[in-house]
RNA sequence: GGUGCCAUAGCUCAGUUGGUAGAGCAACGGACUGAAAAUCCGUGUGUCCCUGGUUCGAUUCCAGGUGGCACCA
């Protein structure tokens, strides 16, 4: 018997999680989520959990299940979600998978690269440096261990040569001979759905939805995690504003614009990832019917 | 009703001694392998309110109209 995995994605806010719930409602089974900011405990108002009741209908996996403090990464995700999903289908033919996290459901359904995990030390030796000499320093020295990847990477983009260089400097060898994109064999097809609507429509839900997370409590939410505001996990739109305001910088009424025009750009920036994946089939939100007659016919004919 | 001021990008505005225009914000496009809600790169998107006039040429000058604001009635 073929598994399926139905990935329901699209800009934040679109409203997939509707969409993920009444789809494994039809098919009767589970949803593992991949948001990479859903699955911190600590976070729920700013990240838009589903509501505790949608949580009771129906089971999900990786929702709330970390802690901010955990050093998270796609590639924890990748075997994490990949150990679930064989859990999963020995129960179930279907599972859906749904978020907005481009880099987690590329690794679900491609794989990433096996590399080793990063030193914090060595990271911090290189922001360090990255902050007191500039990035001339970072990419000579790139240059030197990886002139391959020196050719081909941005060398305007520090969070790359950072991490290249990590990796030439942690194993010796150079970070491109880890990368050998090897679209990992899946036990499962995938059949991708995503949702997308009028531009204006998703700025005005947008801007909806974070007036509505400022009433559930965001201040309070993102006032509770202010001590760790240095955490990767904390670098996330709807805190990072709040933390900026809570320092005195901008006042409450530019965080809550801050907030939403942040929103808009992450949907954007979404949008680009996902109009290129020519696996992806379209449609709009309130097309549930048309989905999951879309879907029934797929997994009919494999 | 009268007088004055204003009308340029989605918004706030600059500017063109007459040769079809540019800043900030917003927006839009793209890259992407252990930070991915991250990180980085790129792009002015315009009936210069409308209709005439003067002019080789008008967004710019002139007249009228329309809309807005202010003051006077």
């Amino acid at each position: 018997m073929t598994k399926h995995l139905i990935i329901i994605t699209g800009p934040t806010a679109i409203g997939k999680t509707r969409v993920a719930i009444e789809t494994a409602k039809f098919f009767n089974t589970e949803i593992v989520s991949a948001d990479s900011r859903q699955i911190y405990r600590e976070l729920s108002i700013g990240t838009a959990v589903p509501s505790q009741a949608e949580l009771n209908s129906i089971t999900h996996h990786f929702i709330r299940s970390h802690s901010i403090h955990d050093a998270y990464n796609a590639s924890r995700y990748e075997s994490e979600a990949m150990e679930l999903l064989e859990k999963l289908f020995r129960k179930y033919n279907t599972v859906v998978l749904t978020g907005g996290s481009m880099l987690y459901i590329d690794a679900v359904c491609k794989g990433i690269d096996i590399m080793p995990d990063v030193d914090p030390e060595l990271r911090q030796n290189l922001k360090t440096s990255l902050k007191e000499n500039g990035i001339e320093g970072l990419r000579f020295q790139l240059k030197q261990l990886d002139p391959a990847y020196y050719n081909q990477v941005d060398l305007k983009n520090p969070a790359r040569i950072v991490h290249a260089l990590e990796i030439c400097l942690m194993t010796g060898k150079p970070y491109s001979s880890f990368r050998t994109s090897p679209s990992k064999e899946r036990p499962f097809s995938v059949i991708k759905i995503g949702l997308d609507c009028d531009r204006v429509e998703l700025h005005q839900r947008i801007n909806q939805r974070v007036d509505k997370m400022i009433e559930a409590g965001l201040e309070e939410e993102a006032r509770s995690v202010y001590p760790f505001k240095h955490l990767n996990s904390l670098n996330t739109v709807g805190y990072r504003e709040f933390f900026a305001h809570f320092n005195g910088e901008i006042s409450k009424e530019k965080t809550i614009e801050l907030i939403k025009r942040n929103s808009r750009r992450y949907a954007r920036k979404q949008l680009t990832w996902f109009r290129k994946d020519s696996e992806m089939n379209w449609f709009q939100p309130h097309d549930l019917e048309k989905i999951i007659k879309f879907i029934k016919n797929k997994i009919e004919k494999k």
